[in-house]
RNA sequence: GGGGAGAUACCGAAGCGGUCAAACGGGGCAGACUGUAAAUCUGUUGGCUCAGCCUUCGUAGGUUCGAAUCCUGCUCUCCCCA
């Protein structure tokens, strides 16, 4: 399958530069996409990116993943609002072990296209600053840099120079990218534009050749905020920072509205499959986004993950699921759903002498993030132990509540569920 | 270097000496309705030992019985002139 044609037909082509149909016709070619490491893990946000470039090495081309431990100690302006906060070095360093990591599992690293990791801060590790500014900071006039929107908005509210320089660095990358590894083609979301035609006239300018980029638009979801948070924070690919439940119950909890970009960003099953998936949206909502949640857990976590999080779901979100059920549960039942939802420990013997509610949801557990916050949720009837809801802030719970000796189910609001286990 | 404007809770934005834990909007959270969706309606949205107290309106001081509101220094941002 034609690369272009395949993001043609999901709708993930934003712009690209002149002449790159005839560049994916002539053979397999080498193609890159950056990844700064400002964040402990990937997320799916990042995933769009690990996308491309999947579908880029199926169309039987080379991707390179360009890590960037020398732009991540910059900060990139492009779509903030305001200066960013750096992170420091053994941070940086952390985070681009683990990020390069996570992509095993999603690339092929072995073969004849095999993809290949490559850190930014190579380029520049041994470059002084007088280097710089002859040799990468000559190429662009500031009059030109300035004129790109990541700046031009910035210009208003306040830009360092370190963050006005990350364009030259990306550029720069760009161009060492293609005089070493023959990169002739980048790919990114399309608030990327500017850095990466900057990169294309870097390369013309100063080794006179000739590359291109692909950009993709930004999935923006149905209520106009960004894609890849959830409430409470970013969906990461981490089964550590986020767990596969909570990773199955985000897709499930997807705006219908969402469900189709969704699919086409993010399915990799063969066409006529995705095509009966957007088919069937309309009319079966619920199951298509069933198995969409399905096929991402178990491509990012693992079947046995999906399976284990699926019999968890179902036992908790099952209409009904009463108090009874809960309390006919047998132990390794339990045992599962105690791994799959959120779970907090405490001491037996704390329990024993009876913890007050409030208490349990806001210094044993961070269930509330304060005793104010657990006194209003109580009063809006959100909190509940063991199915059963709490209309009392003075409630106390003791040991003749746990299931089975050592569990107990505390659910805020009917989504947020969580089990504290005792020992 | 000179002149002007500004910094308020998650964000935007009122307030300009007491009745301000701070209007209003957005966002968040929860309740009802639903499909663990959307839309809609309702409640809530600094902390606590909760009819009271404590900490918060860039920062440090000062005036006052009393300051987010007045004065001074400092830091930062934006605009104009050189």
């Amino acid at each position: 399958m034609n690369f272009l044609e395949e993001l043609q037909w999901r709708g993930m082509i934003h712009q690209m530069t002149p002449g790159t149909d005839a560049l994916l016709q002539d053979g397999m070619i080498t193609g890159y996409i950056g990844f700064d490491p400002t964040a402990p893990s990937l997320t799916i946000g990042n995933y769009v990116q690990i996308m491309l470039l999947r579908l880029f090495q199926d169309a039987g081309h080379r991707p390179i993943i360009l890590m960037g431990g020398a732009t991540g100690r910059i900060g990139d302006p492009s779509g903030k609002d305001k200066e960013r906060e750096l992170k420091s070095y053994d941070e940086l360093d952390h985070n681009l072990e683990f990020q390069s990591r996570q992509f095993a599992r999603f690339l092929d690293f072995e073969g004849p296209n095999a993809a290949i990791i490559v850190n930014n801060l190579d380029f520049y590790r041994d470059m002084n600053v007088l280097d710089f500014l002859r040799q990468v900071g000559k190429t662009l006039t500031v009059n030109y840099m300035s004129s790109k929107d990541s700046v031009k908005k910035r210009l208003e509210t306040g830009l360092s120079f370190t963050e006005f320089s990350y364009q030259l660095l990306q550029a720069y990358d760009f161009q060492c990218l293609y005089t070493q590894h023959d990169c002739r083609l980048q790919m990114v979301g399309s608030d990327q534009w500017g850095n990466i035609t900057s990169g294309t006239e870097f390369i013309r300018r100063n080794v006179d050749g000739k590359a291109h980029a692909v950009t993709t638009p930004l999935l923006t979801k149905a209520d106009g905020s960004k894609f890849g948070k959830s409430e409470r924070g970013n969906i990461w690919l981490s089964p550590e920072l986020t767990s596969p439940y909570q990773f199955f119950q985000f897709w499930l909890k997807a705006d219908d509205a969402d469900l189709r970009n969704y699919i086409r960003y993010f399915s990799l099953r063969p066409r006529e499959e995705m095509q009966a998936l957007l088919d069937r949206v309309d009319e079966d909502p619920i199951s298509v986004k069933a198995q969409l949640a399905e096929e991402l857990t178990v491509r990012v976590h693992s079947r046995a993950a999906y399976e284990s999080v699926l019999s968890v779901s179902e036992l908790l979100f099952n209409k009904k699921a009463n108090r009874d059920t809960l309390l006919g549960l047998d132990e390794t039942s339990l045992a599962t759903v105690a791994q799959e939802i959120p779970s907090f420990q405490i001491e037996r013997d704390q329990l024993a002498a009876g913890i007050n509610i409030v208490d349990l949801l806001a210094e044993h557990t961070s269930i509330q993030s304060s005793k104010g916050e657990a006194r209003r949720s109580i009063k809006g009837n959100a909190i509940a132990v063991n199915k059963e809801k709490i209309k009392d802030h003075e409630y106390r719970v003791d040991a003749t509540a746990l299931l089975h000796g050592k569990y107990l189910m505390v659910e805020n609001g009917r989504k947020n569920k969580f089990i504290i286990v005792t020992q």
